[in-house]
DNA sequence: CATATTTAGTTGATTTTGCACCCACTTACC
DNA sequence: GGTAAGTGGGTGCAAAATCAACTAAATATG
């Protein structure tokens, strides 16, 4: 399962709950995955389950109790196992573009609509990473670990770029 | 559910068997979609129950019996309904960015190793899609319908070539 | 002649996902 | 002072997706 490396990654950055882990996909990663709060709980239980993950619980004085997740040495070795096997480079599935195969059955201005209105989210997205990427100290990125993160987003970036001049070349030339 | 209409959108263009749905699946549609061949018959099936498809078994003299579905009216309109909402623009999940995000707990070697696997695996499917477009001919484009289902292709080769030159940049710069 | 591959469809088990709730307590805002 | 938002953790359920096997006959390939 992907979500579980994922979350093995991060907690190989720093033990954390499943609230923290929570935050991180919807902010440093949500620009290449996406996870459920219900489903992030039930795959730390999972971690924990198969030894590749501890939970310490640490008391707080106002807020609820942390229960916090450490990776283990097992856990660390099928991050890098998930690592080094290059997977499978499939799925990309993309229903917008499902949209477009189909969009002739739709009147003229409909279709017009439908690429408009993605174009507006599309750049919506893309100015939303691009202010991410802003906030990168460019110093850190000369270390490997900043850089290749760095690079994931540059990567999303690049997508939604692409995605821009697609959709226009599109409005552009449509019969 | 994105794969009924998808399959409904594929019942407009002719009837057609579960056993052809899959062939387009993994032919024409394969650069936004793809789809497990039971899910393609359990989708199929509650699609009749839902009234959007009838089946028609046609007797074949050598091989087995064709299920023909026939897309009806009102799965017409549940087909123009999903097209004309311009649905959540989210998911975008890649486990390939997730490795480049955590690359860095590999040995130097194994992270050119992985890009540069990957940079190969894209490379192929570039030259899939693109040999793909070349059996198109460019004066169906002028009908619309025919352009659309180009441009979902064309989409797919921006991206790929997007992500090349990615690979590129970053097996350049990484520290 | 034997072994794949193609056509066509089906079943079962399991996983993954998404959505909607629920708890309890705290701090921030108007 | 009341209402919202934040911290932290969960449950239950149903839909969707995946994997693997199984049927069965015909045709193509070596």
């Amino acid at each position: 399962m992907v979500l579980a490396r994922l979350i093995l990654g991060l907690l190989c950055l720093a033990p954390m709950t499943g609230y923290e882990l929570k935050k991180h996909f919807d902010s440093s990663i949500n620009h290449f995955w996406n996870a459920d709060k219900a489903q992030i709980y039930r795959t730390l239980a999972q971690l924990v389950d198969q030894g590749w993950a501890t939970v310490t619980t640490v008391a707080q004085s106002n807020y609820p109790d942390r229960q916090e997740h450490h990776i283990t040495d097992a856990g660390r070795e099928a991050l890098v196992g998930w690592l080094s096997n290059g997977a499978a480079h499939g799925a990309e599935r993309d229903p917008f573009m499902g949209q477009v195969f189909f969009a002739a059955e739709l009147p003229r201005e409909d279709i017009d609509q439908l690429l408009v209105e993605r174009r507006a989210k599309t750049q919506a997205i893309l100015d939303d990473y691009l202010s991410q990427r802003e906030g990168i100290d460019m110093r850190a990125a000369a270390d490997r670990r900043s850089f290749l993160m760095a690079a994931t987003l540059d990567h999303a970036i690049r997508q939604q770029a692409a995605e821009l001049e697609w959709l226009d070349a599109v409005l552009e030339h449509l019969p």
